[in-house]
DNA sequence: TCGCAGGTAGAAC
DNA sequence: GTTCTACCTGCG
């Protein structure tokens, strides 16, 4: 089936987005399982053209399958109209030129977004995305050769290093000890992630953060440990669909100083109101344009 | 070897 | 409120 939104499913994939993980990728299709109203749905995409070729398994309707698809992928959102919108503005006209096709790669379920985000924090993207995909094999559902996220109850008694693991199991030797979430590469965040797993099972529900109006919510993610506002506006972009977050870090502070305001100083935190008030609902996307059209033009060595 | 990777927590001004 | 520093870990 051909989705007629157009999207550069490459760039898309593989633009680092804090949702989750590239899918799989064998010969340009690239395949995942997804829960669509619990149930395992696996998808194989395909670019064709400008434009997503995809086919579906699973016991959901077409409907409901392309609706998921939709979603993850933003194709309801219309880039042609966006791109007039940077046309519009002098200082972003030249970037559709480098990210076109690149759209929002939104996560599933929000909890995958919220651990995969706090995993990115003073991280490279290569050593985030590996973590993720062993926490999936360690404690997701497989589903052929697919794993689904955990759901955060599933993380909630996690062991977080070896030596918990070697006193808590009945495993005789540390380096047997690969069930914990330090031997997924996690580093410190490894409580951040366990007690973070805590307050989505009890304290916070899901469906009040999608409700909430934007600061409401960035104040109740900001409580959870190891999320600070760099990942508490990538959480509520890519993993609860508020467009207007403005996730602002040294890159997106250096790029927007050099296009606004000739290169001067300023705080990070001072990048983000900025960039909120300037951008509004287009905020989430300028800035995931912003950071491509760096990457790919040069302009990102240059402000090293 | 050493600094860096799409920051955060905790403490000190 | 704003500024400073240590920090898991794998890669160049």
């Amino acid at each position: 089936m051909i989705v007629e939104a157009p999207i550069d499913l490459e760039l898309t994939q593989l633009s680092g987005q804090t949702s989750q993980p590239p899918w799989m990728e064998v010969d340009n299709c690239y395949s995942n399982v997804v829960l669509v109203d619990g149930e395992p749905v696996v998808f194989n995409l395909r670019q064709a053209g400008d434009f997503l070729d995809f086919n579906f398994r699973g016991n959901v309707s077409q409907k409901k399958a392309i609706s998921k698809l939709s979603y993850i992928f933003d194709l309801d959102f219309d880039l042609n109209k966006f791109y007039k919108y940077l046309g519009n503005h002098a200082e972003l006209a030249e970037m559709s030129k480098f990210c076109n096709g690149l759209r929002l790669f939104l996560a599933p379920d929000p909890f995958e977004c919220i651990i995969s985000s706090i995993c990115s924090a003073n991280n490279s993207i290569k050593r985030w995305t590996k973590s993720i995909s062993q926490i999936k094999c360690n404690w997701g559902n497989q589903y052929g050769n697919y794993y689904t996220f955990p759901q955060s109850k599933d993380l909630l008694n996690v062991y977080l290093d070896e030596e918990q693991e070697l006193n808590s199991s009945n495993i005789q030797n540390i380096s047997m000890c690969n069930n914990n979430l330090k031997s997924c590469g996690v580093g410190y965040r490894a409580p951040y992630m366990r007690m973070a797993s805590e307050m989505f099972t009890g304290e916070i529900d899901f469906r009040e953060i999608f409700a909430m109006d934007y600061d409401e919510a960035f104040e109740t993610i900001l409580k959870v440990p190891g999320v600070g506002p760099k990942v508490a506006d990538c959480i509520l972009l890519y993993g609860f669909n508020f467009r207007e977050a403005f996730p602002s870090d040294v890159w997106i502070k250096r790029i927007v100083s050099h296009l606004y305001f000739d290169g001067k100083d300023m705080s990070v935190a001072k990048v983000r109101d900025f960039g909120m008030e300037e951008f509004g609902n287009n905020a989430g996307y300028v800035q995931l344009y912003l950071f491509h059209y760096a990457r790919k033009s040069g302009l990102m060595s240059k402000l090293k």
